[in-house]
DNA sequence: CGTTCGCTAGTTGCATACATCTAGTCGATG
DNA sequence: CATCGACTAGATGTATGCAACTAGCGAACG
């Protein structure tokens, strides 16, 4: 479980996350053990762990599918993680370190000038770790994991894709919202704010929705 | 990752709930192939999925063990299931069928009636089940299965067995409240309930604690 | 006497061979 | 001609052998 395997998860994953696998595919073992440089055993194990992650789904005998979340689940995800990110956020408005709130207004200050690049996939990278760090200063391993799962689910499906201009900005706000929070030292403010962000993703995923369906009904 | 993997998954995670295996403990894979019957291929992918369902821990050359979390964690676990749950017994009001509300109603009065005549295993086994039914009519699978792994964390820890009498008739109340809630299709209340039910458990844990602190300090 | 190096036993990680299951096709039969 | 069944190719599941790593002990050296 050390080189072969690690590197085999990261690379997968890696590769799930960019999009190079869209969800619904098929992942063949022998195949991707050649692709790899590495045998089967270290690929299965790497699948496994990815499953666990929320990364691949696995029927027995019958292999491994980049996982495929119906739309309402992923709404329903951001219900859930506007409520633990927003404990997070709170605990982290009480313990973070200045230092570490640096790091997460560093991260909020490129992303923003990312978004007005129009760098979507680098928005995406830097989301996702502004995220991740946040949730690390909670300084719960448990609630780390947990969000961890949930917010892969949503990278997965491309959701900033779905973002009109003014959804974005309101985003990149957020984040810079929160720091001004955190900096502040007030809990409540901090826990707001992430709700909110939160929130405003999953009105903008519902808009999305509803544009994809009348789409579908102009091609019908 | 049928029959031989399943049951070894099965296995293990009846003996690590069931208190067979503390926390802490080392799980070697060729004591576990022998005590199982089987290679240690299907032992290793037991050990991987219940690494995922946050039972064991792994390390790199190391080994497995069985999970021992701080009881910092521990709170917070409470906390953020009192939010996730809470979300579920509201999903649960608006759209749980009568035969779904009969069937938690029947667990909640038998864990009744269990915690009455002090058969704490079988509370543990009802409580665990009630939860997972009314988690499971939320109708999503990533819910389900985010507070799956919470709750797997907290029975580990024998939760339960910290609560005083009083605190566990309050939790036996909650269980049937949140059954009426349903029944009168009130997802406020029966968010509400949910969300009292478990903080009340967080602040018994709480209790807990300051009691063996203080044993502690008498044996010392 | 303490520290460090090397050895050894035991464990985990990886690769490969074999068993079992699935799905698709071809052919036989009603 | 349609349908059912057996066969076959390809995949996953399991077992086992070998390689690499970890930890613990003991002896040699400073």
């Amino acid at each position: 479980m050390t080189a072969a395997s690690d590197r085999a998860v990261d690379q997968l994953r890696e590769r799930i996350l960019g999009g190079e696998y869209v969800p619904g595919e098929r992942l063949g073992e022998v195949e991707l053990a050649e692709k790899l440089g590495v045998s089967r055993t270290p690929v299965r194990e790497a699948l496994r762990r990815l499953a666990a992650e929320g990364l691949v789904d696995i029927t027995p005998n019958k292999g491994a599918r980049v996982i495929d979340y119906p739309r309402q689940d992923l709404e329903k995800i951001f219900e859930i993680r506007a409520h633990v990110e927003g404990l997070a956020a709170r605990s982290a408005a009480e313990t973070a370190s200045m230092a570490d709130i640096d790091r997460l207004d560093e991260l909020a200050t490129v992303l923003k000038e990312r978004s007005e690049a129009g760098d979507l996939d680098e928005v995406y990278r830097l989301n996702a770790a502004y995220h991740a760090t946040l949730n690390g200063l909670a300084g719960s391993a448990v609630l780390t994991s947990t969000v961890g799962h949930l917010i892969h689910s949503a990278v997965l499906l491309r959701t900033l894709h779905s973002f009109d201009p003014a959804a974005r900005q309101r985003s990149v706000n957020h984040h810079l919202e929160i720091v001004a929070a955190l900096r502040a030292r007030d809990p409540d403010w901090a826990e707001a704010v992430m709700r909110a962000h939160l929130l405003s993703a999953r009105a903008s995923l519902l808009g999305a929705r509803r544009r994809d369906e009348e789409n579908l009904e102009e091609n019908a």
